[in-house]
RNA sequence: CGGGGCGUAGCGUAGCCCGGUUAUCGCGCCACAUUUGGGAUGUGGAGGUCGCAAGUUCGAAUCUUGCCGCCCCGACCA
């Protein structure tokens, strides 16, 4: 074995890296807390990014592109969006380069300095209401639909490969509406495309809630979110959606005639998904041979794999094969013929296996004898004798049956790890112990919520938006609580 | 920024404590042959500013000092 992957049992995070790394997804780059996402993970990030491209277009959002650079009095504009941003954000002070008088290479011309400092976006709230002021004039200009695909960059302290990086790949979907429950429903209906995408395309059971107010957008009036489970048990914000009321509008002066010819102020959301989601998948399906990658978004969601001695069984074989891959291409499934006579088969299986293909078909001269072929999934590992007659349209059922799998397991592992908790020892026991998200009752106190998180690292990841109402007693201070929020470490 | 670990060929490493011929081994790479149904085997070969700089010494991968970088754990966060 040339490529060995540290099981999850001996150390989850190594795992995570030998996969990330292994698989071809990314790798480290020279700038610290940057990655570079390698053709084999980029092609996983334009599939996930097309379906929900396409989704943003069907609920009547346009494409458009801002600045990377925002002036930096654009960001103090709105007060709590400021403060959360101002922390990890990356200042261009210059504008050119020149020679060293001494000799020492390049240096930065000090006579060229920026007469207003650009911060590159950590977000682009502020340069697009900048812009919306000017768009923005009759309710007739109203909803404003926006969503752009780009790069922005924060400074964290610690980075790990997609889950949290300098700079990192997402969409941002910027809104207007006229009136406060357009901007609500808007918000909603976001939120609802993302968790139809995590469910149908990542196979990723997610709990969709509302943030409490610690763990909220800066600068939201309310942020929604889909929360997931990881194999660890750790829990990972999948995506967010935000109803920003007037903050914006107010901080940037963006106010719109109505019917009656009054001027108000417009109602703004804003919803986002980072190529983290690369993260998340990776997390809540592989397992120690490498990734598991669900058919609907898989880079290559089936591998063909020749066995034969001499040129003369090769041609036999790839004349079956080019028969079947063009069966595959008709009905649109991606498929690859790895016919490279550099590796041998067993090789070829352990590969495919580490880039999560889910399935893999393996075609020799015996089986043309007895027109077969040997079938693999990737999810459970199984394998079987195919039929090379409409074997394509066998394999397009197993394709549907894997990603109908891969989801009910991880749904499995989630429902089995949300527990309700009533007293604080058994809170800790769960959080030290099975891990997962934690139901249990809380005073809807910031200051609550914060102790809790300085003595047990764990967070309310969400307030469910299906939740009961349930009378009840806080697990920390005792104090009445009318329904249970979701507790969890995360990511 | 604190605490811990590390830097030797593309990757992973031995050697360092106790300085001394040509820097170890595995994987990978190149050539040829035999091979090909679960990460092939043999033979031959290429590949190194031992992170950088200064110092000690007849002599430094090894000792000293400074610097740089990376990883893990924490604080911060999607």
């Amino acid at each position: 074995m040339s490529k060995e992957i540290t099981s999850r049992e001996k150390d989850y995070s190594q795992w995570y890296n030998d996969l990330v790394i292994k698989a071809g997804l990314a790798d480290y780059s020279a700038v610290r807390g940057c990655m570079i996402i390698k053709p084999y993970g980029f092609a996983l990030w334009e599939n996930m990014r097309d379906q929900l491209d396409k989704r943003f277009k069907e609920t009547g959002h346009q494409n458009a592109y801002f600045p990377l650079f925002i002036p930096k009095s654009f960001l103090s504009k709105e007060a709590a969006h400021v403060e959360g941003f101002a922390k990890e954000c990356a200042v261009v002070t210059h504008y050119r380069l020149k020679n060293d008088e001494n000799g020492n290479g390049i240096v930065v011309d000090p006579e060229a300095k920026l007469e207003e400092e650009l911060i590159i976006r950590p977000t682009s709230e502020t340069i697009i209401w900048n812009t919306y002021k000017s768009w923005i004039q009759s309710y007739r200009d109203l909803p404003l639909l926006i969503n752009q695909w780009a790069n922005v960059v924060r400074w964290e302290m610690r980075t790990r490969l997609f889950l949290r990086t300098t700079e990192f790949l997402w969409q941002e979907g910027h809104t207007a509406h006229a009136t406060s429950q357009e901007a609500i429903d808007e918000t909603v209906q976001m939120l609802n495309v993302y968790a139809e995408f995590a469910e149908e395309y990542m196979a990723l059971p997610v709990v969709k809630g509302v943030k409490s107010i610690n763990e909220r957008f800066a600068g939201a009036v309310d942020t929604y979110c889909i929360e997931a489970l990881m194999q660890d048990g750790k829990a990972l914000q999948a995506g967010t959606s935000h109803f920003l009321g007037q903050n914006f509008a107010k901080a940037f002066d963006v106010k719109f005639s109505d019917k009656e010819n009054k001027l108000e102020y417009v109602w703004a959301t804003s919803w986002g998904v980072s190529t983290r989601l690369i993260g998340a998948l990776i997390m809540a399906h592989s397992d120690d041979d490498g990734l598991v990658l669900p058919p609907k978004l898989a880079p290559i969601q089936v591998v063909i794999i020749p066995v034969f001695k001499g040129a003369d069984q090769k041609a036999l074989v790839d004349e079956k094969v080019n028969v079947i891959v063009n069966d595959f291409k008709a009905l649109g499934i991606s498929v690859k013929y790895d016919d490279d006579d550099s590796r041998r088969p067993g090789w070829k299986f352990a590969e495919y296996e580490m880039k999560g293909v889910p399935v893999r078909i393996a075609i020799g001269m015996r089986d043309i004898e007895n027109n077969i072929a040997e079938v693999a999934r990737r999810d459970d590992k199984t394998k079987q004798s195919v039929s090379l007659d409409g074997i394509a349209n066998t394999v397009k059922v197993l394709l549907e049956e894997i990603q109908i799998n891969i989801y009910s397991k991880a749904k499995k592992f989630r429902n089995e790890h949300i527990t309700q908790a009533e007293t604080w020892d058994e809170f800790v026991s769960l959080l030290d112990g099975k891990g997962g998200f934690i139901s249990a009752h809380w005073d809807g106190t910031s200051e609550t919520e914060e102790k809790i998180k300085e003595l047990t690292k764990a967070t309310i990841r969400c307030i469910p938006l299906d939740n009961n109402k349930e009378d009840g007693k806080c697990i920390l201070t005792g104090k009445p609580s009318r329904e249970r929020v979701l507790f969890a470490r995360a990511y």
